[in-house]
DNA sequence: AAGAAGACCAACCGCAGCTGA
DNA sequence: TTCAGCTGCGGTTGGTCTTCT
C-alpha cells in the first residue's frame, strides 16, 4: 500500500524560487483563485510540487502580507498566545495578521527565544527558570520516594518540599506564594470538574493580580467583558470555581 | 582582508487530520 | 468501516548574510 508521493520527484524543481515561478504563480492564483494545490503546478505550468506552490504563496507571495520587523505589540502578544497556544504556530499566526505561521515560528526560534531566557524565563513553559529549577528538584524527590516509600524522607518538611502549584484554582491565581503539599491528591479532591490548561506565568499579565473571571478556553483573566479578548471565547470560570457561559445568558 | 562563527529565514520533509468514495 | 487522496501543520535543514576575531 502505501501513500502516493505528493509529486514526481524526478522532475520537481526544488530549493529558492526564481522570478518567473513567482510570476506565474501570481499570475496563476490571481486567474483561478487558491486551492487544488496539488494539480496547481501542472495547470500554472511549474516544475514544483503543490506543496513547495502552496507554502510559497501563503508564507511570500501572498498580497496581504506585511514585511518587516514585528513590533513591540506583536512581540508581546506573540509571547502571550505561546503561553495559551504553546508551538501552535497556525492559531499564533490567526492574531497577528499579515504574519505567517512560519514567519512567527523563525521568529520566536531566533528573538522571543533568546529573549525570555535573558529575563530568566523558560520560553517552552514561560515559568521562571528558578522555579523550573526547582520543581525539577521536587520531581526528583518525589520520584525517588515513590520508588521507596519505606524511606519516608530526611528531605525536609512537606512545606519545604512543595513547590510549583502546577495547577492552580482560579482563585489562587496571583498569589504571592501558593504551597501544594504533593502527598495530596489535589487533582482529584480539589481541582473544579474542567481541565485546566497548564498555568500562566505572573510574569506576562501586566496586572498580576486579582481577576473576577477567566476564559475557559485559553485561561486568560477577563475584565469587565462577556468574553475573552485574546480568544473570543464565552465560557469564563468564576472565582468561585462556578462556570457561566455568557453568551448563552445574553442570547437566552 | 580573510576566515570562522553565529544569526536569519526560506524551503523541505514527514506526519496527522479531514474528506469522500 | 476502511482506505486513499489531499491539505495543513510543526520541526528541521541548509544556504545566505552579518558580525566577530
Amino acid at each position: 500500500m502505501g501513500r502516493s508521493p505528493c509529486c514526481e520527484k524526478a522532475h520537481t524543481n526544488k530549493g529558492a524560487w526564481t522570478k518567473e515561478e513567482d510570476e506565474r504563480l501570481i499570475a496563476y492564483i490571481k486567474a483561478h483563485g487558491e486551492g487544488c494545490w496539488r494539480s496547481l503546478p501542472k495547470a500554472a505550468g511549474l516544475l514544483r510540487c503543490g506543496k513547495s506552490c502552496r507554502l510559497r504563496w501563503i508564507n511570500y507571495l501572498r498580497p496581504d502580507l506585511k514585511r518587516g520587523n514585528f513590533t513591540e505589540e506583536e512581540d508581546e502578544l506573540i509571547i502571550k498566545l505561546h503561553s495559551v497556544l504553546g508551538n501552535k504556530w497556525s492559531l499564533i499566526a490567526a492574531r497577528l495578521p499579515g504574519r505567517t505561521d512560519n514567519e512567527i515560528k523563525n521568529y520566536w526560534n531566533t528573538h522571543i527565544r533568546r529573549k525570555l531566557m535573558s529575563c530568566g524565563i523558560d520560553p517552552a513553559t514561560h515559568l521562571p527558570l528558578q522555579e523550573q529549577k526547582m520543581k525539577m528538584t521536587i520531581s526528583f524527590v518525589e520520584g525517588r520516594e515513590e520508588g521507596d516509600k519505606s524511606s519516608s524522607s530526611s528531605s525536609g518538611s512537606c512545606e519545604e518540599m512543595c513547590v510549583w502549584p502546577a495547577r492552580r484554582r482560579p482563585e489562587e491565581v496571583g498569589e504571592q506564594k501558593q504551597w501544594i503539599c504533593p502527598d495530596l491528591n489535589l487533582e482529584l479532591c480539589m481541582s473544579p470538574p474542567f481541565q485546566l490548561p497548564p498555568p500562566l506565568p505572573q510574569v506576562l499579565f501586566e496586572e498580576p493580580v486579582k481577576r473576577e473571571s477567566f476564559c475557559f478556553n485559553c485561561r486568560l483573566g477577563v475584565k469587565n467583558s462577556s468574553e475573552c479578548n485574546y480568544c473570543g471565547g464565552g465560557f469564563l470560570g468564576l472565582s468561585s470555581g462556578a462556570v457561566l457561559d455568557y453568551r448563552s445568558l445574553e442570547t437566552s
